[in-house]
DNA sequence: AATGATAATGATAATCATTTTCAATTATAA
DNA sequence: TTATAATTGAAAATGATTATCATTATCATT
C-alpha cells in the first residue's frame, strides 16, 4: 500500500496552499506527502495513519481540516464508494472519470471527454437539460488479476 | 414536493416485504407509500416527515429500519450526491442509471445497456477489468426549465 | 373471534465520525 | 529578532445512525 512520493506534484501542491495564503506546516506536509503520492483512494484515517509517521504528534483533526483546504483547491477530491463516501484521491486536470479496482482500492483516473454529447442525449430524451455528469467504473486492476491467476494455479 | 400514490407499486413492495417474512405494519405502510410514491430522492428526515403525517406517532429509527429492508429487497436504492450520500429513490429493475434535477431533486431512470461494451473498453485501454460501472447525469428538468422562463420574463 | 409466539415499535441511550472550541505553538512578514 | 496571526492538537460538542429493551401489534393457529 506504500508508494513512491512524487515529489513534483508535492512541491506543486504545497506551491499552491502558499499561494493561496495558507501556510506550510509539518503536519500539512506530512498529509500532502501522503495523498500526493498514493495511487489508492484512502479515507481520512488512513491518511492520518500514513502521515503521523512522517510527523509524529500529528493530530486526526488536522488531516479533516487540510483535505478540506485541499478539496478546495482542486487538488483532492472526494471518492464515492457504495457503502464509504469519505475517502480521497488526488485530483485530476479537468472533468476525468475514476476506474477503481474493488480489491486494492487503486483508482486510476481517465477522460471521457467524447462521452458528453452522449450524455446531453441520454438526458435531452428524457426532458432534462444535462450540466454534468459522474461516472466510474468498478473492476480489477492488472497487479490484482496477476496475483489472483498466481494463487489460483 | 407532494406526489400521487401509485397504489400498484405500493402493493407490490407490501407483497415483497410480506413474502419475505417481515410483517405489514402501519409504521411500514406509511414509508413504503412516500418512497414508493416519490419521484424526488430523499433522506430519512424528509422520509419521516412524510411518513409521519399517514402514522402519527412513527419513529425516525423505524423509518432507518424500514428503508434497510427495502434496500435489501432492492425495492428502494441509495443515491450519491456530492455531498449528501443518504437519499434514496424508488429502484428500477435491472440496471439502470439515474438523470437528477439540480433544482427539485427529481429524479428518473434510464437504462444505458448499450454503455456496457463502452464501458469494458474504457476499463481494458487501462489494464482493468471492469465488473460494474456507476452513472449520473444531473441536470434541470422540464418543470424546472419552465419555471425558471417564468421567472425570466 | 380469541390466543399466543414473536416480530416490530418507539423512547432512550450508546456509538462513532466529524466539527468546534480554545489555549499553546509556529510560520511568516517586517 | 520580533510581532502577529494562522495553525495545531487535546478535549468537548455535535449530529447522524445504531443498539437496547420493555411494550405493543401482527398474524398463523385455534
Amino acid at each position: 500500500m506504500e508508494e513512491a512520493t512524487d515529489k513534483t506534484l508535492m512541491q506543486t501542491w504545497l506551491d499552491s496552499l502558499q499561494s493561496s495564503g495558507y501556510r506550510i506546516t509539518g503536519a500539512r506536509r506530512a498529509v500532502v506527502e501522503v495523498m500526493a503520492g498514493s495511487k489508492f483512494i484512502c479515507n481520512p484515517m488512513e491518511i492520518y495513519l500514513q502521515a503521523v509517521k512522517r510527523h509524529p504528534g500529528l493530530g486526526l483533526v488536522t488531516v479533516y481540516r487540510t483535505l478540506d483546504k485541499l478539496e478546495e483547491l482542486e487538488l483532492v477530491e472526494r471518492v464515492h464508494l457504495s457503502k464509504d463516501c469519505h475517502s480521497y484521491i488526488a485530483a485530476a486536470e479537468g472533468h476525468q472519470h475514476l476506474i477503481i479496482c474493488t480489491r486494492c482500492n487503486r483508482a486510476e483516473h481517465f477522460s471521457g471527454d467524447d462521452l458528453s454529447p452522449l450524455m446531453s442525449d441520454l438526458g435531452t430524451n428524457r426532458g432534462f437539460t444535462v450540466e454534468d455528469h459522474w461516472l466510474q467504473l468498478f473492476g480489477i486492476c492488472d497487479a490484482c488479476r496477476q496475483a489472483a491467476a498466481e494463487e489460483g494455479k
